[in-house]
DNA sequence: TGCTTTGCTTGATTTGGGACAATACTTTGT
DNA sequence: ACAAAGTATTGTCCCAAATCAAGCAAAGCA
């Protein structure tokens, strides 16, 4: 029942992936004009900070290509991520004005904004456009108390194993392709970045990876090309039951 | 703008809190009585749990009164909290047909239930319940968030100073009362409880609550009534921003 | 071509919190 | 009033991950 199932990004509207994860969820598109009206593209450097935690934020976008992530920190300087940006996602929360976290380009990024105050008109008007919203929301706040008991109850190795379970998998549906067995792909963050979302040092994300290449569990060639050569193995290492993942 | 400052609970609107929290965005209710048709409740005993993940879960409710938490589990037994219910809060997911969490109750508690379906058709109809669910999400997620934050990179020091500080402000907005210097409240959880929160054992819960009685931090009546002389000490032992919580 | 910067790895040492264990307090039931 | 079960505190030991520190490799640049 995913939208991405029903209808592929890039297969059927266009080149605006908002239509599709936020507002059609039947391709009626009548009441979609209007934010072609509303509709602006920005674009971000990798490094860059697309909005700091507190700033006034009068649009909501949808990635359209490249990846940013979500933090929050401490005044003393501890960083947590709290979120990843991909291609379709969603940014921006409607009803409020200020910016909760900080949005940060770890690559170059594109984004396609919407000014707020005609994206929530439209969505006074639009029963199905709060409802995909709300889906998608769901969908988010899954992912962060998975993320949660992650954090509080895994060990390094869990979380690495865990991590790199979910790169494969998002890389994999991306390409339409299998999931178990043998998969290879680029790990999209630095050991810095894996460590902020992971609640740990660089130095142990980096320990623990080379303890899985020696354990046979992965192998890496460069420092960011990760092959797999068995998934279930990678899965039960991550200490998920080896269909993984969410239930429900 | 918070819809309990403009409508508290227990004033307004009868016996059942969705119509306050899901429901009535501006008390308009002419749609609430088809749910009245497909309302009733539900009371559990303190320990029962009330769904496991997993499970078909063909209604949404309302906590009425009382206290339950939403688990996650790995198969070798580590348990993280992933979320507190408390009166008028919201559970159930419409949508989705199976439970993603263990609801346990951790006191007695009565909720208001509605079947998912007719739920879900009146929300088809009634663009105000969309939005105001999806706020209520919003809600969840920034919490879920903050959480993450403070199980990846909070000492266990200021985990405990963490959800003393959420209890109190927590305690003193349904009473009504000032958030700043002298307050008092008790403590709706177990040590286990608060360990499975906090991603710690309930040996170092004991320790931490113990080391901040003995720094004069808070002060204890029996095991469950705090006292906080001074708030915002409290905050900074949280490692919070004095004026504390989440931005926008 | 060598110099600096950035990202990563590996080693040595320390430490915060987990594991295990003993004891005490507090309900609940008989 | 007592036993039994559940809940909480405190002590001792130990280990996983943090911290501190050194060195390597690739990329950018003068």
């Amino acid at each position: 029942m995913s939208h991405d199932d029903a209808h592929p990004v890039s297969l059927q509207c266009g080149d605006c992936p908002i239509r599709h994860r936020a507002v059609c969820a039947r391709c009626e598109s009548s009441e979609l004009d209007e934010l072609e009206a509303v509709k602006y593209y920005r674009s971000f450097e990798a490094g860059q900070t697309v909005i700091w935690s507190g700033d006034k934020m009068d649009f909501v976008a949808s990635v359209v290509s490249g990846i940013a992530t979500l933090t929050q920190t401490l005044e003393d300087g501890r960083t947590q991520m709290v979120g990843l940006l991909l291609p379709s996602d969603f940014v921006g929360r409607p009803g409020r004005d200020r910016a909760a976290y900080n949005v940060t380009a770890t690559t170059d990024i594109l984004m396609c904004c919407f000014r707020r105050k005609p994206f929530e008109e439209l969505m006074e008007r639009t029963p199905h456009l709060a409802q995909r919203l709300l889906q998608m929301t769901l969908d988010e706040l899954d992912a962060a108390r998975e993320w949660m008991l992650l954090l509080g109850r895994k060990t390094a190795r869990e979380k690495i194993a865990s991590l790199l379970s979910i790169v494969a998998r998002r890389d994999a549906s991306i390409r339409h392709r299998k999931l178990r067995g043998h998969l290879t792909f680029d790990l999209p963050l630095t050991r810095e970045a894996m460590a902020d979302y992971l609640g740990l040092t660089l130095e142990t994300v980096s320990r623990q990876i080379s303890a899985l290449k020696r354990d046979g569990v992965i192998e890496l060639e460069g420092k960011r090309h990760v092959t797999v050569p068995d998934m279930d193995r990678l899965l039960i290492e991550a200490g998920e039951d080896s269909d993984g993942g969410l239930i429900g």
